[in-house]
DNA sequence: ACGCGCACGGAAAGCGCTTACTGATCATGA
DNA sequence: TCATGATCAGTAAGCGCTTTCCGTGCGCGT
């Protein structure tokens, strides 16, 4: 603000005709104070239209109500609907969200929780996969370990390794473990991925667990099989078409999410390849709207919004003890119309 | 924060060897510093890992860099695509964006504002539709000029009347009426509308700017053949739902937004219509993804991150004159294959 | 050689709150 | 009746910064 002129408490203890003191002990309500004055004061600050100076309260309180939240990006479903859940938390508690998204920039990532080490947020909320580079490790990890050593708290949603933190876990390993044997048991033996960046957590872990699913069925993944592809629509149609190029050996094909299977499915579409008459196809999320594709697609369903919950939840719960807590995830296959037995003549 | 021990400007002086203020001018560069100081001071600043309190400089300044973006429901993806905008901008300016999801809950988004004003907010952004409902809009209005009036900058994305703020304006009423002129010239000649909670100011215009492009080649739309839904997939799928119960006569739906012509779509095809061939559909926002619905949807364009960054320029760039500004935002009928001609027998 | 102006650093007064601490006032028990 | 606590309101000291106002020390002109 610029402008003076804002209604500050002394204003409101003027015109209540008491001191300071008091009101901020009114509105706060953090002490007895008689019934006629207190009358008075909140008399006087709702007509005042009074509204306390965040600023100052954090300065003199030594605390805020502030909590960042930093993802990718905002416009992508996934962490769209994860926030969703942090929103409805926050404001339960009536906490003041404060938003990064990094669109993917490593040093942005960063530079957001020096901005909200500046803020003094109680918590952080770290959404979204981390990377798989020593040099990011290292210097998130400095980063995060100043903040908490100030009695900050931060909750990672999904596995960042190298940092020491509470987190919420999207079992992603297990759940692409259980999708691949959902699919041995449908017929399929021939596999290709279409993963995320190797960079990216998350995209390594949906690949190790697909990997393990076959591998309990004695089937490998041919590494020609395994495409990588930015983790959004364009990165699967990218490297779908790319594993089209290549020869497409597989009747079953994996995106490492449901915004890459979209992709996917319209490559394949392109290439005159019919789901599931020709390949059958899966992802991993369930974002809303992929169940009203066509053909719906089968995936691993995480519940999005819970998850945001629970991590807003977790952040505010003071951990008890020194290790970091963590919480699990179950993915849960969901078996629609985009995935089917192979076609007998094997793959087209 | 509880821990004290938290670094200050005080302790960067300290280990500089200089006075406080020195330290501030340095590190804003707000006055020339000789440079060996200068030097100490930067020094000391990252040795001590310094980062400033934002709250203490917000206080200190009068003035902070928070901005408040208040929308419907961060989880729709026409929220998020604007806020994707949003971000973008804001990063370039470094701010810092507060997030309010009010999740249609009008009280809500009141408190939203105050909280903001508490935050000081330089600017807020109101995304998303307004209501057309006179005891919010004295409400809201007051709250906002509250706010206005001790200097905060508003800026409202979608018609809110009512309330006297800066805009940048979805021509809704426009693109609708060019989209019902796109269809008329198709061949369609009986419509139906899914439309929004008749409460948004947004389902009103786009309904209204149907009315119109439909007017103009003398057809008027049958009371029966309105039916309001919620503005998401549910809604469109209820909505939809009724209309057949009452018996479809058209053969071009339009639903308000895409969201709910998805919904409008699984209900078609649960009741054995095909679209385009039975019905033609179309929607409003060109969300991502309705481009991969089979068939892809119709659908009126909209610029959305643009939107959003538009939106957050303007709150930035003060006014020139006390009147409002407005920067209307043309919509652009994209035409898939979710529209076709009439079937020749009429409607099914 | 002297006085003047200029460049630069420090002291200190806030910004708007919270919160010990102090001091009245009043009711109680001996 | 008087000391003894409770109760509750006010005073004032910060919270961590910014910024105005001064004062110092230097270079310069004459």
């Amino acid at each position: 603000m610029s402008e003076r002129s804002l209604v500050t408490l002394e204003d409101v203890a003027q015109a209540a005709g008491v001191s300071p003191a008091t009101v901020s002990r009114v509105l706060n309500n953090t002490a007895a104070v008689r019934a006629d004055m207190r009358e008075r004061v909140l008399a006087a600050a709702t007509s005042l239209a009074y509204t306390p100076n965040s600023h100052a309260q954090a300065l003199a309180r030594a605390t805020s109500q502030v909590v960042g939240v930093i993802c990718h990006d905002i416009g992508d479903p996934y962490f769209a609907g994860i926030i969703r859940g942090v929103m409805r938390m926050a404001s339960e508690h009536d906490l003041h969200v404060t938003l990064g998204s990094t669109f993917g920039d490593q040093e942005r990532e960063i530079a957001y929780v020096g901005m909200m080490r500046g803020q003094r947020a109680r918590a952080i909320l770290l959404i979204g996969s981390g990377f798989e580079d020593a040099a990011w490790q290292e210097a998130m990890g400095r980063e995060l370990d100043r903040y908490v050593a100030t009695g900050g708290r931060v909750t990672a949603v999904s596995r960042h390794r190298g940092l020491h933190v509470d987190a919420v876990l999207p079992q992603n390993r297990t759940g692409a473990a259980e999708l691949a044997r959902a699919m041995v048991e449908l017929g399929h033996r021939e596999f290709a991925v279409l993963s995320g960046p190797a960079t990216l957590t998350t995209a390594a872990d949906r690949l190790a667990g697909f990997r393990d699913g076959l591998a309990r069925a004695g089937i490998e993944l041919r590494p020609d099989q395994v495409v990588e592809g930015a983790f959004n629509r364009d990165g699967g149609y990218a490297a779908a078409t790319e594993l089209i190029r290549r020869g497409l050996r597989a009747t079953c094909l994996f995106a490492a999410t449901d915004l890459m299977a979209v992709g996917v499915l319209a490559a394949l579409r392109n290439h005159g390849l019919s789901v599931p008459d020709d390949v059958s196809l899966t992802g991993f999320d369930d974002i809303p709207l992929v169940q009203d594709l066509t053909p719906p697609l089968t995936t691993v369903a995480l519940p999005l919004e819970e998850v945001g919950r629970r991590a807003m939840a977790m952040a505010l719960r003071r951990g008890t003890t020194t290790r970091n807590r963590v919480e699990r995830v179950q993915g849960r296959v969901v078996l629609r119309a985009s995935t089917a037995p192979p076609p007998p003549s094997g793959r087209p």
